[in-house]
Formats: structure tokens, C-alpha cells, sequence
DNA sequence: TCTGGGGTCCTAGGACCC
DNA sequence: TCTGGGGTCCTAGGACCC
């Protein structure tokens, strides 16, 4: 039998800065861009907790948070506290909870900086199962001073369920024989892989709930969907034999920028593209790749029309000045009539290495 | 009202080859 | 004027995840 379990950090970025700034202890934090008096134009990384009861959550644009955060200052709550990003000091946070992980589980799967599958199925039971998630998590809570949410399931795609239900500091099991149960009266968008736009169109068809869905055959669902209807048909059902695995190589390595202002100065954005290029070829062969051999280039426009542009090299490469060459011939169309005949200001620029080896 | 940064995977058309 | 079937690679876009 298999038992997998599925750790999930709690508001990791905002909970290591309340941990980290005790007198923060209680308040509102909101972890992401620099709200500037709400204007902004970054979104929100973490909420914790007190932040979320004001409406504020991931992937919010800061501006809006600021102002959820001083409608409430003016209903005598307090403030949200803005902090920005801390990659180094998370990441080192990550590691270190990683590492108690793998103490806890003979394989482990890295999912994201905050997440983690565990195949803890030489358990033999949920309950033993139990029993080393919660010496895991209090292992987590004496060394960290951080809560973690674990699920408990048959494979990878009911733990990751299960681990959200309960949050925070929450462990929910989901044994075979309840699997059903769980999923049925669930809303579709729960579904790993069920985004906001799939859930329109499927709320076009009346279906809400996993319950709904579920009247569709596999051959209506394919023709609807595609190879992905194909994987709503199993994972409605609780299906999923996909293993734990310790992660293979990156597929890509990339940067991109969003800018204070909307430009389309070719100075500043070639220089930009220019010092990106070097962050790039820096992180490759830091991270052990010997060379790329395709670069996409992404261009956002100031009313968010995103195009990217791409070309792949006879030969594979590191060097950076043939990185810069090819990055200038994506993007010089971009600054004048023959890819921009608006003259539209751009507002982010992206670089991206792909085809690695 | 405004929408980050770092990624993965899938689709679809066209070129090209056998 | 009519013109297959299959495979691979390249390019562009889009959905999704944390």
C-alpha cells in the first residue's frame, strides 16, 4: 500500500518574518513588492494569517493590498506591515526544514521552496504514518519556530489535497476508502491543474464540484480537453500513480524584469537586456549547465500584451557576447514599426535560456 | 483596479525529411 | 492539376503552479 504525504509551509515568507521580528508578533504582514503609498506595481508573495482576515492574499497586486490594509487602519484595525522579498534567507530556511524532512522519509520530492512529497508507505499503516508526520512537524516547530500542514493520501495527488484542508499547523488523512468522500463535494478548482480559465469554461457546462464532473465520460472529456481531459477524468477519481522522485535538472533558466515606468528607450532597455544576458550565463554555469543552444525573449507591452520572440543556435554555447548578439536581434523589432506599430512603451522584459546541457 | 518572478507542460502550424 | 503518412524540429502562445 502506498502512503504518501504532502508537507506544505504555512505563509513561509511572512511566518520567518514574524519569527524573525517578534515585535511584528500578532500584526497584519504582507511579504512582496514595495507598496509605495499604492503605487505600486508588484503583487503579494505571503499574507499571514491577520493579513488574510483583511482580504489580502498571494498573487494580489500590492496596490490593492495597500488599500485593504488602510481601509482597515481607518476602521481603527491596525495596519498591515509591507515587507519585501528575502530569497537568500528563505531559501536557507528551506533547506534547513528539507533537511529535516528527509530524516522523516527514504524518498523525498522537493516540490517547490515551501512544499514537499514524502512516500512514507514502508509505514505500513496511516496511523504510523501519522505518528511520523507529527514527529516531523514538532521536529520543524523546535528547531524553525514554523508550522507546516501535511496531508496524508494514496498517492501524490490526494496528499497535496489533503495537506490544504486543515491549515494551519493541520494534518488531515485521506485513506483509499475515503477518497470519495473527500473529492466529491470539492469545488473543481481544487484540482491541481484546474485553473481560473478551465474553471469558466467548465462552469459553462454547470459543473461547480468534483461531484459534477464526474457525469462526463473519458471519450466527452478528451474531446472537450484534450490529453488534459484525460488527466481531469483520473484525478476526479482520485487516481494518480505518478512517483515520488527526487527532482531531475532545470529545463530552463531564465530573468525578467518589470519596470518601474513603461519605456521604449532603446538605450535603457538594450543596457537592461544586456546585464540580464550576464545574470543568466552566470546562473547557467553556476548551476552546472555547459550550454544553451535557444534564447526566448519576452516582451510585455504597457496594456500587458505579452509576445516572445525565440531562436534557437546552430551549436550549443555559453558565451555571453553571442547571448547578447541574439537577445538585440529579438528585441530591436520590438523598439520600432516593424514589431510595435503603435509605438506601445513596454513594461517588462524578459531573457530565457533553453535546450540545456 | 491592476495584474511579479521563476518555472513546467501542452498545443498547433509550418518546414523538412523519408 | 493533384498531391499520403509519419516523424521531428522550430516557433509562438497559453494555462497553470508556487
Amino acid at each position: 500500500m502506498r502512503i504518501i504525504a504532502h508537507l506544505d509551509m504555512d505563509a513561509f515568507y511572512a511566518a520567518i518574518e514574524e519569527r524573525d521580528h517578534p515585535r511584528l508578533s500578532g500584526r497584519p504582514i504582507v511579504v512582496g513588492a514595495d507598496p509605495r503609498g499604492g503605487e505600486g506595481r508588484g503583487v503579494v508573495s505571503t499574507a499571514n494569517y491577520p493579513a488574510r482576515e483583511y482580504g489580502i492574499h498571494s498573487a494580489m497586486p500590492i496596490s490593492q493590498a495597500w488599500r485593504a490594509s488602510e481601509s482597515a487602519r481607518r476602521a481603527g484595525k491596525p495596519p498591515a506591515v509591507f515587507l519585501s522579498v528575502d530569497m537568500p534567507k528563505y531559501r536557507e530556511v528551506s533547506a534547513r526544514v528539507m533537511a529535516l524532512v528527509r530524516q522523516c522519509a527514504p524518498l523525498v520530492e522537493q516540490a517547490s521552496i515551501d512544499e514537499a512529497y514524502l512516500d512514507l508507505s514502508d509505514s505500513g499503516s496511516f496511523a504510523q504514518a501519522e505518528s511520523r508526520c507529527r514527529t516531523l512537524t514538532r521536529a520543524i516547530q523546535a528547531q524553525e519556530r514554523l508550522t507546516a500542514s501535511i496531508g496524508l493520501g494514496p498517492n501524490k495527488l490526494i496528499a497535496k489535497m489533503a495537506s490544504g484542508m486543515q491549515k494551519p499547523d493541520g494534518l488531515t488523512l485521506v485513506p483509499k476508502d475515503r477518497v470519495e468522500t473527500f473529492l466529491d463535494p470539492l469545488p473543481i478548482r481544487a484540482i491541481p491543474g484546474i485553473g481560473p480559465k478551465t474553471e469558466i469554461e467548465l462552469r459553462t457546462f454547470g459543473i461547480r464540484v468534483v461531484r459534477d464532473l464526474k457525469r462526463f465520460s473519458l471519450g466527452q472529456l478528451h474531446e472537450q480537453f484534450g490529453k488534459r481531459g484525460d488527466d481531469f477524468y483520473k484525478k476526479i477519481r482520485g487516481e494518480d500513480d505518478s512517483p515520488v522522485t527526487e527532482e531531475g535538472e532545470a529545463k530552463s533558466i531564465g530573468e525578467q524584469e518589470t519596470f518601474d515606468r513603461d519605456t521604449l528607450e532603446s538605450q535603457a532597455l538594450t543596457d537592461r537586456l544586456s546585464e540580464m544576458c550576464g545574470d543568466v550565463i552566470e546562473r547557467l554555469t553556476s548551476e552546472g549547465f555547459t550550454a544553451f543552444r535557444a534564447v526566448v525573449l519576452t516582451v510585455r507591452f504597457a496594456d500587458f500584451d505579452t509576445v516572445s520572440r525565440s531562436h534557437t543556435l546552430r551549436r550549443p554555447t555559453t558565451d555571453l557576447m553571442t547571448l547578447r548578439v541574439e537577445a538585440m536581434k529579438l528585441l530591436l523589432p520590438f523598439l520600432d514599426k516593424r514589431e510595435n506599430p503603435k509605438g506601445k512603451l513596454i513594461r517588462l522584459l524578459g531573457i530565457r535560456l533553453e535546450k540545456l546541457e
